[in-house]
DNA sequence: AATGAGCGCTACTATAATCGAAGCATCTAA
DNA sequence: TTAGATGCTTCGATTATAGTAGCGCTCATT
């Protein structure tokens, strides 16, 4: 499966607009989950995978390779890493945890 | 496969903390593209179905579904509608569209 | 009352993505 | 030279998604 860029057609939309190629590449099986991850500072391929809960490693350098070809993730001599563009991402996703937070709050009422 | 919810494991973590719901569930197939179709208001599922450039209906219902057991979504009688949660939800993304100009941006540079 | 168009949705088979386990090649330290 | 860690690859089995067809319903028109 190609990896989603912003001008080419993702799943979903083949409008090439740059946040259809984000949504594809996000929606992807732990790609948020491996961003969410490296948040923390540089993490081994396998440190990555055992934080992960133990996803299989085909899947996982699958979505780090679509990573590093989207620019958000490098992988450096302490391990993989944000790029710059990678954490501004997560900065800007920031938001979504006061939201989730609000989420859950909102359910527990209802359920 | 269960609908993702704050409390509960879900697709790559056990905590059943929220951000990891809320990313299990905007990871799933065309559940980001249905919201955003969403944002400008009532959709019928063919309307839906149409603006999504033709998903298959037995994904979309599956989508549906979790998205009004999630409570982001319910449908009226003008159709399926993103709730104030759900509204909420799109604007906290906001953002992201910006982000993702830059990002388009900087890919454009390096190729 | 029949026709047709729209609705939300289900059933089914086929394809594609993901999982899970095993293991390879390389490097470093003991 | 062995033991451990690294980044991966391969492969068979499982699960999710795609794609097509069509059901049961309502409503307006004829």
């Amino acid at each position: 499966m190609a990896t989603p860029l912003p001008g080419l057609p993702s799943r979903g939309s083949h409008s090439g607009q740059p946040i259809m190629a984000l949504f594809d590449l996000l929606g992807r099986r732990w790609t948020m989950r491996l961003l969410w991850e490296l948040r923390s500072g540089p993490k081994s391929f396998r440190a990555l995978q055992k934080a992960c809960g133990g996803v299989s490693p085909s899947v996982m350098n699958t979505r780090l390779k679509e990573l590093r070809a989207s620019l958000l993730v490098e992988n450096q001599n302490e391990g993989y890493v944000l790029t710059s563009l990678g954490d501004h991402l997560m900065k800007t996703l920031d938001p979504l945890r006061d939201w989730s937070r609000d989420w859950a709050a909102v359910l527990d009422e209802g359920g």
